[in-house]
RNA sequence: GGGCCUGUAGCCUAGCCUGGAUAGGGCACCGGACUUCUAAUCCGGAGGUCGCGGGUUCGAAUCCCGCCGGGCCCGCCA
């Protein structure tokens, strides 16, 4: 079989070698189709050049084997080359068969709880934020493929302080922002921006009017010790940023199993079970700052003070919340991840100490930490109404993408959306989370080489070839192909192929999407040669029908790859 | 003061976990390829002290130590 290949050159490398070898010592080549540098390891033990042990590893080598053609020595390299001829007709057709599936795993019987986005009701999704949303619906997509059952869920925080300053804003009547009002009037109908110019007057009366402020503590006390009007009030004001949020969401794809609130917590009264229960176990006390618990013996130590769970007025902070509602979630799934910029690298070791430390929770809890989003050359400040909405991002995507399409008139206008949320998608993916992203319109609107649009074009092309063939490839009958001599070019797509499931497997255990998007973008890379290079439509009746095929097969993976990442593929751009 | 992340051509970036064959790409720049399956493409060129210094090693972008630059955190915000 041509799966596991890597497997079986391990294995034959062990075989000849007589040491163990791991998966790890077969890497991809440059030289070859598979190399191992085994040999430079074991030279200082046996007293030996590379050169040599790899000489005597390859002659032992009994080749041809299944699926492979040769081994030889190079360097001190041991190299493999493929028997593609072999490989060929049962990796298509597999790729053929399995679809939409094809790289997707086993079930492995374990469910995550995946939270992610779970920004604040106070505003539209800032493109900074849009970093957590399309990693965790990336990774819950990728996850799910995997094998994993994935949950993934939404914290909406309904009863925060600022929510209350927007609701005692309205109270008072307010009026929005004037400024923030202009910057966004296209924007004026939806809920997330009414809340947001709204938002902006009152944080600077919050700033500047100190009975205006004791109002708002006033307000939450109400709310949290059972006004039910006081505390609708306030999650009124999420509830109604929440649906304007939420068109955003949709305009991405992106899908919550569950939106969770606060004020659930609250309501239930699961906070105030935390708060008594960390009262009367010890571990937390009242001081000055409020009532809260000193984590110093777990090495986390606050700079002058301790884990704050709730102010000296008795009303709840975050954290308590967050506690409760972890609890919750601990109940829902074998896993749990959160999807947290990199920010919130000290809460969450806060609550995590929390939950596993003091209450004893088993389950692995873990966070995909990303890093910022900063923005070139533009000073972005709320007190100035200003912010940096997905939806003027979105827009000006699509705006782009429309006016390309109109001039290759070759697409229908309504892939616009499609290529626009797959530029934007990609761009943000397609960095490592830990890095920093400088945000550039001019690079996130870029439609050409390293982007979602090249990749997704290459795919329209493989659509337009089988189209025009005329042949079913699903009907295609395999007997039929020419398996003899293989094109450079088609090799490596074939490599490519192989190494699909593998990508996968390291996404996910690496919680890294841009995994998956560097490969993705490569596959379509050794398809725009080959499609350079290799005529598929003039070929004769054996070569046209493989070339068809592998068409075909890469049409298949540069969807599903895409589709991981949330980006469709349209058949036509 | 303490902790975490980060530094690869003018700009952006992969590779770093698990050390190996001339450090892959992209943008921009210069030159070439559309009567032939979509030129959102392809080919060629130019562009690098892999932040700096030490160490480990037969071999370091990759591992260790130190330094320098950038970001983030240590809040009765979330």
């Amino acid at each position: 079989m041509y799966a596991d290949l890597r497997e079986k050159i391990r294995a034959l490398l062990e075989e000849a070698s007589g040491v163990n070898v791991s998966l790890e010592d077969v890497t991809d080549s440059d030289k070859a189709d598979y190399a191992s540098a085994m040999a430079f390891r074991l030279a200082a033990k046996q007293g030996k050049s590379p050169v040599q042990i790899a000489a005597g590893i390859a002659s032992k080598i009994k080749m041809p084997a299944e699926g492979i053609l040769k081994a030889e020595a190079v360097n001190g390299y041991v190299n493999f080359f493929l028997d593609y001829s072999s490989i060929v007709s049962p990796l298509l057709v597999d790729v053929r068969n399995k679809g939409d599936s094809y790289g997707k795993a086993q079930s492995k019987g374990i469910k995550i709880v995946l939270e992610h986005t779970s920004i604040n009701p106070s505003g539209p999704l800032h493109i900074g934020r849009l970093r957590n949303c399309l990693l965790g619906d990336c990774l819950a997509r990728v996850f799910r493929f995997s094998g994993y059952v994935v949950e993934t869920h939404y914290f909406v925080n309904d009863v925060g302080k600022q929510i209350a300053i927007i609701a005692q804003g309205f109270r008072r009547g307010i009026e929005p922002d004037a400024e923030a009002l202009r910057n966004y009037s296209n924007y004026g109908r939806k809920e997330d921006f009414k809340i947001f110019f709204e938002y902006v007057a009152a944080n600077k009366k919050f700033e500047a009017d100190p009975a205006f402020a004791s109002e708002v503590q006033e307000l939450i006390q109400k709310a949290e010790s059972g006004d039910a009007a006081a505390l609708s009030d306030i999650t009124n004001v999420a509830a109604r940023c929440l649906e304007g949020q939420k068109e955003i969401y949709d305009f991405l794809s992106v899908r919550f199993d569950y939106f969770d609130y606060e004020s659930t917590y609250i309501r239930n009264g699961a906070v105030a079970k935390v708060l008594d229960f960390l009262r009367k176990s010890g571990c937390a006390k009242d001081t000055d700052k409020g009532f809260g618990l000193d984590l110093k013996e777990y090495g986390l130590e606050r700079r002058d003070s301790v884990t704050i769970l709730s102010r000296t007025d008795g009303t709840s902070v975050y954290l308590s919340r967050d506690i409760a509602y972890h609890l919750d979630k601990a109940d829902r799934g074998d896993v749990l991840i959160n999807v947290l910029g990199e920010d919130h690298k000290y809460e969450f070791q806060e609550l995590k100490t929390i939950l596993t430390k003091i209450y004893g929770i088993e389950k692995p809890m873990e966070a995909v930490h990303y890093s910022f989003v900063n923005f070139e050359g533009v000073e972005l400040s709320t007190r100035k109404g200003q912010t940096a909405p997905v939806d003027k991002l979105l827009d000006e995507a699509v705006k782009k993408a429309e006016e390309e399409i109109e001039e290759r008139g070759i697409a229908s206008k309504s892939v616009a959306g499609v290529i626009a949320v797959g530029a934007v998608k990609y761009h943000i993916l397609k960095a490592s989370p830990s890095k920093t992203i400088t945000f550039r319109w001019q690079e996130a609107l870029s439609f050409e080489g390293d982007a979602a649009p090249y990749i997704q074009y290459a795919h329209a092309r493989c659509c337009s070839i089988v189209e025009k063939s005329g042949v079913n490839p699903a009907a295609l009958d395999v007997r039929g192909i020419d398996a003899t001599r293989l094109a450079s070019e088609e090799e490596k797509l074939i490599l490519f192929f192989l190494r699909f499931p593998n990508v996968l497997e390291r996404t996910a255990a690496e919680r890294r999407p841009n995994i998956l998007a560097n490969y993705v973008y490569e596959l379509a890379c050794a398809f725009s040669k080959f499609y350079k290079d290799c005529p598929v439509l003039s070929a004769d009746e054996g070569v046209k029908n493989r070339r068809l095929m592998m068409v075909d097969a890469t049409r298949q993976i540069i969807a599903n790859g895409l589709l991981l990442l949330g980006i469709e593929s349209p058949k036509k751009m």
